[in-house]
RNA sequence: GGCGGCGUGGCCGAGUGGUUCAGGCAGGGGCCUGCAAAGCCUCGUACGGCGGUUCGAUUCCGCCCGCCGCCUCCA
């Protein structure tokens, strides 16, 4: 059964689900007013990896995260382009798309959008505003958070000392600093929505309450999204529902920043690289096995040395896909992993993961099944290799690492370079041979010699 | 001021009260190979400092040092 770390009680505990056999979690997604960076790349592999090890577990999960299209940097930076917000939105979520497409995330079940959900976070500030939760300033409505109960459950600070640390320049219009805008009138120049209590536009931390229980109903399995979000925007999401008497998410989960020397990555700090950077210079696959081999919760360091460090990794996973395509023959392929060496792995493996998505040790065993089935390989144990291999793949796809198995499309003269080498090689002709590798390898081959022949793949 | 995290061998990065061992990368030696590549074998003998608990601590406790983060928008 797997087990997570739970934001709310500080401690791994075993995932209960609402319902059996379905898991409904809603990831905080971005607001497109930029491209994206590695810390959004980070928290939407993380949550990848822990959507496809559920379903990979039997689950059916149902998958929200949402694009925040409104919201106060979408509009300072149409007014610096000269742009509607739509068209900065609707230009940066696009570059969102194109970035997950690439890292092989997968698309969400929904993906709401706040500017389709304006109507219903009127609906809920009306409510917050019925109860006596929220009032009415000269410049918004804010939700007093005094009202509600266990204020600071996910900061683990109690509203004195939340109050006390408050960096915010104190607002004479709210009753606390640790008040919250839900409601912000419009200042000119700004786009609208009408309210009861006059044109504006919704805050930050009311559009995922309201897309959350909408899509995934009250008392959802699991909300997720950076450590930079839980407070204030998970702390004050929560702080809505259950003022109103809703049951909120059951499991908080975050992950760690990416860092860049130990600092924190953020726009803010102006150190950050953007994902079609990345993309442009990396395997995708990298990324995702750097994000896999360091703890979900650790601060991770992306920079070209460790992505590199990544892509020699994943040449060994390839490279033992392309020997055992190679050498192993049809009738030794079952469809089923049997035999001690592919099923210990792959249990331990589940261990790992089921143990608060320890990628790293999980990851460690699909490495360990790989040698071992290179030994069995070179034993000749073709049958017990082949379930090695299963066990490869399952592992890897169960946390989305894809494989290298095709040596992409081989064409006419590479295939006479290759019959030509061969030729020389069976008449001890070494120099011409070498000659002829050299050949392949300019025209960018990676050159491999086995029992059949000159193999070669895409380097 | 309040709250929290981190310090592991050349590098990245897990983990654990004790004879064996994370894993990956890089490096040395060996095997295989015509030579390479891929692969296999093998080597390096790590856990910030000082105390304490213990038969025994990298792992537990205390203190100290260093680094980072949250309490403001941030993935």
């Amino acid at each position: 059964m797997v087990k997570l770390h739970d934001t709310a009680t500080g401690s791994v505990k075993e995932l209960e689900l609402r319902r059996d056999g379905e898991v409904s979690m809603y990831v905080c997604g971005p607001t497109v007013y930029g491209f994206p960076h590695l810390g959004h790349g980070r928290f939407a592999l993380t949550f990848d990896i822990l959507r496809r090890y559920l379903t990979f577990c039997g689950l059916n999960v149902v998958y929200v995260s949402n694009i925040t299209d409104i919201d106060d940097k979408i509009i300072q930076r149409a007014h610096a382009e000269g742009k509607t917000c739509d068209e900065i939105a609707h230009f940066y979520e696009e570059k969102w798309w194109e970035s997950m497409d690439a890292l092989s995330i997968l698309r969400p079940t929904y993906t709401p959008h706040a500017l389709d959900y304006v109507e219903g976070m009127v609906d809920l500030i009306g409510k917050l505003f019925n109860i006596d939760a929220a009032y009415e300033t000269s410049d918004g409505l804010y939700l007093d958070v005094s009202k509600v109960e266990g204020y600071g459950l996910l900061a683990h600070q109690d509203l004195k000392s939340l109050r006390s640390g408050a960096r915010v320049e104190i607002d004479s219009n709210k009753r606390s600093p640790v008040d919250f805008a839900l409601w912000k009138f419009a200042k000119p120049g700004e786009p609208i929505w009408p309210s009861p209590w006059g044109n504006g536009r919704p805050g930050w931390h009311t559009e995922c309450v309201v897309m959350s229980l909408d899509l995934l109903g009250e008392g959802f399995d699991i909300h997720g999204g950076a450590q930079d979000l839980i407070f204030p925007h998970h702390e004050n999401e929560r702080a809505q529902a259950v003022v109103l008497g809703r049951k909120f998410a059951r499991h908080w989960v975050h992950n760690g920043w990416v860092t860049v020397e130990g600092e924190k990555m953020s726009k803010s700090l102006d150190n950050y690289t953007t994902l079609p950077e990345l993309l442009s210079h990396h395997d995708p696959r990298a990324f995702r096995l750097l994000v896999l081999r360091s703890h979900y919760r650790s601060p991770i360091e992306v920079t070209p040395e460790t992505l590199t460090d990544s892509e020699a990794a994943l040449g060994r996973l390839d490279a033992f896909v392309r020997r055992v395509l190679n050498e192993i023959q049809d009738s030794y392929r079952g469809s089923i992993i049997s035999g001690k060496d592919a099923s210990l792995h792959l249990e331990n493996f589940k261990a790992a993961m089921d143990n608060d998505l320890d990628t790293p040790g999980a990851t460690a065993q699909l490495f360990e099944c790989i040698s071992r089935g290179h030994i069995l390989l070179d034993q000749s144990n073709y049958e017990a290799a082949w379930s090695c291999y299963l066990a490869v793949c399952e592992m890897a796809d169960a946390v989305g690492l894809e494989r290298k198995s095709i040596p992409g499309r081989i064409d006419q003269k590479t295939m006479e370079t290759i019959a030509a080498r061969d030729q020389a090689r069976s008449q001890r002709d070494y120099a011409l041979a070498d000659k002829l590798r050299d050949e392949l390898v300019s025209m960018g081959w990676a050159v491999e010699d086995s029992p059949s022949g000159t193999r070669v793949h895409r380097s």
